[in-house]
RNA sequence: GUGGAUGUAGCUCAGUUGGUUAGAGCACCAGAUUGUGAUUCUGGGGGUCGUGGGUUCGAGCCCCAUCUUUCACCCCA
């Protein structure tokens, strides 16, 4: 028998693992919820007719498809069996695919209930989900998303509130270095306008996004292949150049953009976003305009945000936007505008290890160990272990009569930090050994002196 | 999907131009210590060198394939 192995890009999370994870999935749940989204699970599997065609053509390369049960190669075409042509014949004897996201199965949703979901409709959803990438450091082929949707609403109150969530649970994880990027697909086809390139979109928005990585020189060469004329890309620097608060950045932009509606649409959407946030008591900090980010995910159509925590070696942890057409992409006869974004449990896991910041005691499991000498301590440790859990108390009791040591070296290998030790003396007179592990400190107390020590 | 790097004990790594029974530190187990752990001392277990082929009298080392991890591209949480 072959040593066993897992599938590439996936993992085993242990208890010391999962116990860092938890904390940031709890912190996550709790902030969802405090602004009022209620939580939908939708199954692993999806149709592939759900999910083709929402990611764009590379996104489609990325999902993973489920064979047909039974005799799959019934409906195969001959030609393409013959002829090997695999794209061609997956949709032959594949019909279901591991969901890519949640915000796809989360639009099929609201579609398939239309009539049950009071509107705006708000709801967060903690599940995993699978992409047939090839794998790197932060980059997994099953990792777990947490996302925060509204639909049925054009308010820019939604895309505030985003802001607000991401630097609520940042605070709550510790983590204060971060840069929230924003912007707006009406100001990149408004950017495509101004520099004369409309129509030609797409491969200046998957440029540019490149630019902080690759820097403006390769981006121009990129572009030029693409046949952008010299004064497109003058202008467009011109413009991708723009330094300054977020203010300011907008009032240039306002000025390029006199006669592109586009362009103008985005701008306002922006300024009320800011706006908003200064009403509700906060300001824009942490949050800038980055003209140049752009996102790959096709169906957004209005904000756009990412979210990096500066100085680690990790892609964006968060990301979102809003999407005006999704559900009429599942037939729906009323288009509905839905915003949402999404937390990467598993990159902010890699990041905070990197920067040390997970508290100590996210790992510690019970908070008292009940050791003893012989087989009458135990029985007697048993009362004593009721006592605690009634009270509350996270307490175990070592299963095996064996050596005090092994007992003790035991708690310390789970981190616990308490002990009770047990023999005849304290069985006689109920003063129980209680034992500080961090610094080794023993008082003789009785059980309900210990209860009030937590 | 394209191209490059990597793999030796549970972990971090040594291992000479291919040459006998593959090493260290940490970790683990047992004892010194029959009512007290993270210090010290003594002893012990553990590796078909990622896997499968090949070259050779002989392979951890050379060649091929494959898998894992990782880097760049693509894309993205």
């Amino acid at each position: 028998m072959d040593k066993p192995t897992l599938p590439k890009g996936t993992r085993d999370f242990g208890p010391a693992t999962m116990a860092k994870r938890q904390f940031i999935l709890d912190n996550i749940r709790k902030v969802f919820q405090k602004y009022g989204f209620m939580p939908l699970e939708t199954p692993a599997m999806e149709n592939l007719t759900t999910l083709t065609g929402k990611y764009g053509e590379e996104g489609d390369q990325l999902l993973f498809k489920i064979l047909n049960s039974g005799d799959y190669l019934k409906n195969a075409d001959a030609t393409k069996l013959e002829t090997r042509n695999s794209k061609q014949l997956t949709f032959d004897i594949s019909e279901k695919g591991l969901r890519y996201d949640l915000t796809v199965p989360f639009a099929r949703y609201v579609v398939m209930n239309r009539n049950e979901v009071a509107f705006p409709f708000k709801r967060c959803q903690i599940q995993p989900v699978w992409r047939a990438d090839r794998p790197q450091k932060g980059r997994y082929r099953e990792f777990y998303q947490c996302d925060a949707d509204v639909v049925g609403t054009d308010s820019l109150i939604c895309e505030a509130e985003i802001i607000l969530m991401i630097r609520e649970v940042f605070k709550g994880l510790g983590i204060t270095d971060y840069t929230i990027k924003i912007n707006h697909r009406g100001i990149l086809n408004g950017i495509a306008e101004a520099i004369g390139a409309a129509g030609n979109e797409t491969p200046m928005f998957v440029a540019i996004d490149k630019l902080d990585k690759i820097g403006e020189e390769k981006v121009k060469e990129e572009l030029r292949e693409k046949n952008f004329s010299e004064n497109a890309l003058t202008k467009l620097f011109q413009l991708l150049n723009v330094k300054g608060s977020n203010t300011n950045k907008l009032a240039v932009l306002f000025k390029e953009f006199e006669t592109i509606a586009s362009g103008q649409k985005g701008l306002r959407d922006l300024r009320l976003v800011f706006d908003f946030l200064r009403d509700y008591g906060s300001d824009e900090s942490n949050v800038e305009l980055d003209v140049a980010l752009a996102r790959g995910l096709s169906y957004y159509t209005g904000c756009i945000f990412e979210v990096k925590i500066n100085n680690v070696s990790i892609g964006s942890v968060s990301g979102g936007g809003r999407y005006d057409n999704l559900t009429k992409a599942f037939g729906d006869k009323e288009n509905l505008s839905g915003v949402g974004f999404s937390f990467g449990v598993d990159r902010i896991y890699d990041a905070m290890e990197e920067l040390n910041l997970f508290p100590k005691d996210a790992q510690v499991s019970s908070k008292v160990l009940i050791c003893y000498f012989d087989d009458e301590s135990f029985r007697y440790g048993l009362g004593v272990l009721s006592k605690l859990r009634q009270a509350g108390i996270a307490s175990e009791i070592y299963p095996d009569l064996s050596k005090i040591k092994k007992q003790l070296d035991f708690a310390n290998k789970k981190m616990i930090p308490f002990t009770i030790v047990i023999g005849s003396e304290e069985v006689s007179t109920g003063a129980l050994a209680f034992k500080n592990m961090t610094n080794g400190e023993q008082q003789k107390l009785t059980i309900d002196q210990i209860i009030k020590q937590f």
